[in-house]
DNA sequence: CGATCCGGGCAACCTGGTTGACTATCTCGT
DNA sequence: ACGAGATAGTCAACCAGGTTGCCCGGATCG
């Protein structure tokens, strides 16, 4: 499939796709050449999940990704055999685990946003500084009218 | 996840993936409403591929889309199934099968490209003529870019 | 207390892909 | 002319990453 005219009326998606893809295979590419594992982009989504809240459940993870706490609990248990997190019983909820960044796993996303800054100033040094912001704000005002008053999904559907 | 602020360094990837996501879950809604069976993004690239080649063997389709033949195959018989393609014999090489649309395949890319421009204008009326057709362009200059000599990738990695 | 709710783990299953093996046919060099 | 090797397709086994259903034990609330 070669990229389309972006000029062509209704061939954003299939940009987008494309651009995204573009963007992780450099991101895993840069992440591989430093030898550090390439997670998937699910365990990055973990990841910030776990450093914007804190400290989570499986369950509670499940949410915020619109997967099942099954599924959940499989990659925080992935991470954990990785040592980017750290699963500990609850403190008041004996059910419950909790789940938090280890240092490593700090380190890990400290690492992974300085190369999204990179591999989005390259893309800049493309595509021009504005046009690039410009973009992200035009996506990002879709999505945000498209959520309404939920949260935008993630997961491509494929 | 809520919608990350545009301005913010490395959250590229993020926006693209969730302009997808929001892009493709209108396209299906539009589709249903009409009473489309609403196939995968797959079964589509399919579509293109046989509009812009005409007729095309499953194992090319399979090189394309970056699929095995078996699961180029699996496709194109459910697609048969659904009575949007055909599969015949090859004239001159009896081990080739070849796949091509039937009018109602047709008719539903003709379909399918008339709401794909009707929801890039929805986008436009919302962030901008300008600012739809920037996007495009800059993530298109990325792609291109970042594909090379060769074709750009299409499906997510998650 | 007891009923019910909720977090988590286990097992079975589903989907959509892959790899490997096999057959039938084509192609090309001698 | 023909045999070796490449190629199109199919079948079967497997795998990854998700789901559903079920169960247990701890929480919560009447």
């Amino acid at each position: 499939m070669t990229s389309p005219d972006p000029a062509r009326r209704g061939t954003a998606a299939l940009l987008l796709a494309m651009g995204f893809r573009a963007l992780t295979d450099r991101f895993h590419e840069l992440l591989r050449a430093e030898g550090y594992e390439p997670l998937r982009p699910a365990h990055g989504f973990i990841f910030r999940l776990l450093e914007e809240h804190g400290e989570l459940t499986a369950t509670q993870l499940g949410a915020h990704l619109e997967l099942t706490r099954q599924a959940a609990t499989r990659l925080a248990v992935e991470l954990e055999q990785w040592g980017y997190l750290s699963r500990a019983p609850h403190p008041r909820d004996r059910r419950a685990t909790v789940l938090a960044l280890t240092a490593r796993g700090r380190d890990y996303v400290a690492h992974a946003d300085a190369l999204w800054a990179r591999i989005e100033r390259e893309w800049a040094a493309l595509a021009g500084e504005q046009a690039v912001t410009a973009a992200k704000t035009a996506v990002a005002a879709y999505v945000e009218q498209a959520a309404g008053e939920g949260v935008p999904s993630l997961r491509p559907v494929w």
